[in-house]
DNA sequence: TTAATATTTTAATATTTGTTAAAATGTTAT
DNA sequence: ATAACATTTTAACAAATATTAAAATATTAA
């Protein structure tokens, strides 16, 4: 039996894993959707919007995260940090799993 | 300020997040662009397919995994036991994340 | 220069995942 | 009944992630 040959190759493979990987977090995906409406916002604001279910140290690990795994980027002005989508592309995702019958 | 009133309820981001997290695998996805390909097959099969990289007890723990999460479904047939995809719209996602700059 | 504000970093801990190997289960053939 | 085969389950451990709180940094305002 011999090997496949797909699209994707493995290295594809493991950077598609690691930016499901990054973002297969209830928190982190309404980000992703607030950031989609309002982008660019500051930290504070993200987490206003976000709700209680957040902290503010706890936003900063998961912006973090995002930044450096390339979903976000970011950009200071004053005392103040305002992220936005890397590229607005990955949003295509919400649509893609609603598609689905899993979700 | 307000919450946002998102399309995705809370309930559905988690959802999401959660059938993400079980995709995010380099060899959990491998299996499903296999299984896209080729499905049904049983377990020693998809073991062959994907090569050196996986034993099959640990190929069977993905793939229960995947069943868990309602991702894959089986079927029994003698000893062998057969897996398929539970809803190929899910394969989209390679669409999607190959349509990003992120990969 | 001190205080106030916004965010990040660090450290400690809890929880979840990934991996491996061995034992167990179930099925078919002898 | 025993052996051979396919798969699953269990247990043990390592590694990665999530969470929390406190301390540190950077910027602006008083």
């Amino acid at each position: 039996m011999n090997k496949i040959n797909s699209e994707l190759s493995p290295d594809k493979l493991e950077r598609v894993a690691k930016i499901l990987k990054t973002i297969a977090h209830p928190v982190k995906l309404d980000i992703m959707r607030i950031l989609e409406q309002y982008e660019p916002l500051d930290v504070s604001s993200i987490c206003d919007y976000i709700g209680a279910k957040c902290e503010i140290s706890m936003m900063s690990h998961h912006l973090s995260k995002m930044k450096d795994n390339g979903i976000l980027v970011s950009e200071k002005k004053g005392k103040q940090v305002f992220y936005r989508l890397a590229d607005r592309k990955i949003l295509n995702i919400f649509k893609c799993m609603s598609g689905s019958d899993l979700v």
